[in-house]
RNA sequence: GCGCCCAUAGCACAACUGGAUAGUGCACGUGCCUUCUAAGCAUGAGGUUCCAGGUUCGAGUCCUGGUGGGCGCGCCA
């Protein structure tokens, strides 16, 4: 497996096979990092005696099994060294079983199919778990190997042109759960929103919004070409007429209400829209640390400075009277225009002096969210800063593309078009379903997946969308607390944690083993910026408590195993309220 | 024509990045509320993982070539 991810002063290679996956906290060990340990130690004992080569030899792997039959955990070492040791895997897995360090936590292990390993874990160190959830409490997940170091994530980077459409809605609740995980993982994380407020389509905006003001609409004849026709360019005319100010989270703009001054119409427009995003974004709760403005780096001339600098590093050349950037030494199929014939620079020109200003404020790691549509800038952003000759490496910044959201609506598709003005907005959405099911419907799924979102369907049932089947298992938890409270008065979790012993049957084994995997999950998730994961693990913890609440009593005669499964309930709401904060969606106590 | 993404049950999607008998939710069949929340549980049916080759102990996953869909391929952003 191959990244080319950074080579700056701590090394660190995301794509690396070992170590990857090892969840770096200081909680207890896992059961699969134990057995991980046993076998690596029974290898080396097999290599001592000569049986294998030594050095370095093929990484073995250990899953949790599908089918309980095959154990708990199973490792496909045999198979994977059968080749080097020159003998059959099932002989050179029982070869490793009989060197297998003394422990208590295996029960037993044995050799199944082609020459898997299958290790039985013992009731007692599987339902541990649950004490380490409840002792490590909030840290029960985290881990810290980001250690403090700074990332930065771009995400939703909407023009102040209309309002957010669904297509930004993904990309929200993608781009803030990565920083959720992120966080989570130890890293800083810096989230930043990037938006042009003075281009083409501005100019546009400024002169639909005047047209309004002159009392023109869509499909006159002095209505401008390229203008946008919806609603809210209206509502901005009017509100610029009667002279209001507008907060918008990075700027404040007065309107003069004069009709021929188009550079308030435009300044103000521009607030006025930002504002209208902003309260987007407050509905779905994502917040920014930071709006970058595009004309920010003209003004600061970060764009000539970049253009001089690829200029002196000779990438560029002229050529039909406009400049040009030898792309297709970085592995673009054709060379771009930096600057064009009548002088002003394409749009990514200042993307790379952007991405060059990123690098300078020492983000380690750049992680850009956007839409796939946009997937031709990667090449083009990062030719740019290889040709700005810094040490910044190949892979950097880091990408996460969403693809296309399709809505349905009436049965037929609605064409997202912020220029034709007629599109869904995220704001509908949370209007219709609520932002916990918006939230959850655009990061359950991968993002590199196309997404058909029907608003029929999601408005006809919804009081069945899986968030809730979620919700309802937290909420469910909160209640039998509540009901342990009357009967045992004071009582916390812990107390439970020394009768864990009696819960001995399958279903309260597999919730305490789901439960187990939540720092691995974290970790893949954070690994492969794949925040779904975390939405399907999620939906996993629940049916497990659900089967878990359906076939036991949790408050039962005897106080023992009351308190026990207690313990295990509180440790299940513990995972759940975790893997939802970290998706954005309410826990809530009650439903 | 070229590049990127995708193709899995009737529908919408998973599958721990190469593991054992491919799962979950809707929808469909049958049971379960006098008992901590039935927004729930149990159980059944539903599959040639788009097609054809290849790689190896082993392929939904990797490679090659097709087919079908989305997006991009501008001196627009």
């Amino acid at each position: 497996m191959k990244s080319t991810q950074r080579k700056r002063s701590n090394e660190i290679h995301y794509g690396s096979t070992d170590k990857a996956l090892h969840v770096t906290t200081d909680q207890a060990t896992s059961m699969k990092d134990q057995v991980v340990d046993l076998i690596e130690q029974s290898i080396r004992a097999i290599q001592a005696e000569g049986m294998l080569p030594e050095g370095e030899l093929p990484k073995p792997q250990v899953d949790h099994t599908r089918d309980p039959k095959h154990g708990d955990l199973a490792t496909n070492a045999a198979m994977v060294l059968a080749k080097k040791a020159g003998m059959p895997p099932r002989d050179l897995a029982a070869a490793i079983i009989e060197r297998l360090p003394q422990n208590n936590m295996i029960t037993k292990c044995d050799i199944a199919g082609p020459g898997f390993i299958n290790f039985h874990i013992s009731q007692a160190s599987n339902i541990a778990v649950v004490e380490t959830i409840l002792t490590t409490s909030e840290e029960y997940g985290r881990s810290n190997e980001g250690q403090g170091r700074r990332v930065q994530v771009e995400f939703v980077s909407a023009n102040p042109t209309g309002p957010l459409h669904v297509g930004h809605g993904r990309g929200a609740a993608i781009g803030d759960a990565l920083c959720r995980l992120l966080d989570n993982a130890g890293w800083s994380v810096h989230r930043e929103f990037y938006y042009n407020d003075a281009g083409q389509q501005i100019s546009n905006l400024a002169l639909s919004v005047k047209a309004r003001i002159d009392g023109v609409e869509p499909g006159d004849t002095t209505w401008p070409a390229d203008g946008y026709q919806g609603d809210y360019i209206k509502d901005v005319a009017t509100a610029y007429q009667n002279k209001q100010t507008v907060n918008a989270a990075d700027r404040t703009v007065t309107a003069s209400g004069d009709a021929v001054d188009v550079a308030n119409i435009q300044a103000f427009s521009v607030a006025w829209l930002r504002r209208e995003q902003d309260e987007d974004l407050k509905a779905f709760d994502v917040n920014f640390d930071c709006y970058f403005l595009e004309s920010s780096l003209y003004t600061s001339n970060a764009v000539e400075k970049t253009v001089e600098t690829l200029i002196d590093n000779q990438f560029t050349y002229e050529q039909d009277g406009a400049l040009w950037l030898r792309t297709t030494d970085f592995g673009d199929d054709k060379d771009r225009v930096m600057r064009k014939r009548e002088g002003g620079y394409t749009y990514f020109v200042p993307d790379v002096a952007y991405h060059h200003n990123k690098w300078e404020r020492g983000f380690e790691r750049v992680i850009n969210e956007q839409g796939a549509d946009h997937h031709s800038t990667i090449t083009r952003v990062r030719a740019g800063l290889q040709g700005l000759k810094t040490d910044i490496s190949e892979g950097w910044p880091e990408y996460v593309l969403h693809q296309m959201v399709t809505v349905m609506r009436d049965g037929e598709e609605v064409k997202l078009s912020k220029r034709a003005g007629s599109y869904v907005t995220l704001r509908d959405l949370i209007d219709w379903v609520g932002r916990d099911a918006t939230r959850y419907f655009l990061t359950a799924r991968a993002a590199t997946s196309q997404l058909t979102f029907d608003i029929d369907l999601a408005l006809s049932k919804s009081n069945e969308n899986p968030v809730y089947y979620i919700q309802y298992a937290h909420a469910r938890i909160c209640s039998v607390q509540r009901k342990a409270l009357e009967q045992f008065g004071q009582w916390t979790a812990a107390d439970g944690i020394q009768h864990l012993e009696l819960l001995n049957s399958s279903e309260e084994q597999s919730l305490a083993l789901v439960l187990s995997k939540y720092p691995e999950v974290l970790a893949g998730a954070t690994k492969r910026l794949e925040p779904h994961a975390v939405a399907n693990y999620l939906r996993d913890v629940a049916a497990e408590f659900h089967s878990f609440y359906n076939a036991h009593k949790i408050m039962e005669a005897d106080e023992g195993i009351s308190l026990a499964r207690l313990a295990l309930a509180t440790a299940t709401q513990q995972v759940i309220a975790s893997g939802l904060r970290i998706l954005g969606v309410s826990a809530p106590e009650a439903m």
